[in-house]
DNA sequence: GTCTATATTTTGATAGAC
DNA sequence: GTCTATCAAAATATAGAC
């Protein structure tokens, strides 16, 4: 036969080491948080030994802090949609709808931004300061801005946001919950386009003026 | 002097033993989540040695079940004014108050149900299954009862629901991130009036039929 | 870069005295 | 009921060969 080129043996060895460690560790770390997920089931997952997983990262706290920063890399600005020039109701709806997708696709990330919020946001304290904080001072100021022109309800803008935030990243974060008392699943289509359409009526009907 | 009675020797500890350590277990549970919380550090703020701890708790497991049933007494059913003859607008106001108390009383008690169902919900499943579903589903006949007398716009109860729990459990569960974006404390009483006015407004205006 | 084997550390849990 | 001392298990991290 011709040259042998790569040579993929199993589906866990699809991609480069570190690859193969940063997914598993988001898995990993998603599932059982930083203190119960445990490096020896990380490197099984990523088809090696601890020790090789020791050669690509130095310890377990290093490998936590790659997966934040690839987890805070897919943190999108879904918010370049707030600006100034658009229409409230469109540039919300569109918003909410990025929110929710994200929550569907890529819920590891959004428990892991969890978990590690829930132990203090330590390790993320300069990427809340430096980005997000000014993130929300700017958009706050568009929102604002809707407001002042009678376009949108006067309301604190960062409590806006933080229900936006609280509903979207619900059906991430509570996904075992909503399973149960909802019996849907959150990667049930029909279920989460419902959900979509619902969250996205409650706060445009709950910002905007009354007609 | 006269008879010596009950000698508080100091601040920890105050209460039984089992008050004692169910109270430091909440404590750490909360912020370092099952597996990082240590016994060690529980006994010592519980004022007593690992030893005696077992003592009163076989184990680590059997603890933090005892924390979360503690809990889920708690998990008050505020959700008692949402009935068929109250007013929509007074219920949903009543409800969403009272969860952002909650939110704002019993910080930990809401990260440590947040962090189980993080988790995947299995230590809660019965809850889920057999209190908080049934509830859900009585509570979701009262509000499409409401939606088709006309007091409320056509929408999934469900997603009501979760867009309230989303919102109001976002301040307890995302303290840390709220202080650095906000500025503000989640423990300051204006912050959270203002926050609890908003969303209240929010809900209600998304919710109630157009005037 | 990856392995096997092993060292080190942490932590959960127990024994036995008081 | 609580203590000191200790054990056992689990998990992180390293050594050295290939």
């Amino acid at each position: 036969m011709g040259k042998v080129e790569r040579t993929p043996r199993d589906v866990r060895s699809r991609g480069t080491g570190e690859a193969r460690i940063l997914r598993a560790a988001e898995r990993n770390f998603a599932r059982y948080g930083l203190a119960g997920a445990t490096l020896a089931q990380i490197a099984r997952d990523a088809g090696m030994s601890t020790a090789a997983l020791h050669y690509h990262y130095r310890d377990k706290e290093t490998l936590y802090r790659a997966v934040l920063e690839h987890i805070l890399r897919l943190w999108l600005d879904e918010t370049a949609v707030i600006e100034p020039g658009n229409d409230p109701r469109r540039a919300l709806e569109a918003y909410v709808r990025a929110k929710m997708r994200f929550a569907r696709i890529f819920p590891d990330a959004s428990k892991i931004f969890a978990s590690e919020v829930l132990g203090g946001a330590q390790r993320i304290a300069p990427f809340l300061a430096d980005v997000l904080r000014p993130l929300v001072d700017a958009k706050s100021s568009v929102i604002t801005g809707w407001s002042r022109a009678g376009k949108l309800r006067t309301l604190d803008p960062r409590h806006l946001l933080f229900v936006i935030w609280g509903a979207t990243e619900f059906y991430a974060n509570f996904a075992a919950e909503i399973e149960v008392v909802a019996a849907s699943s959150t990667q049930d289509v029909r279920f989460m386009e419902e959900a979509e359409d619902t969250v996205v009526a409650i706060v445009l009907e709950g910002v905007l003026p009354r007609r």
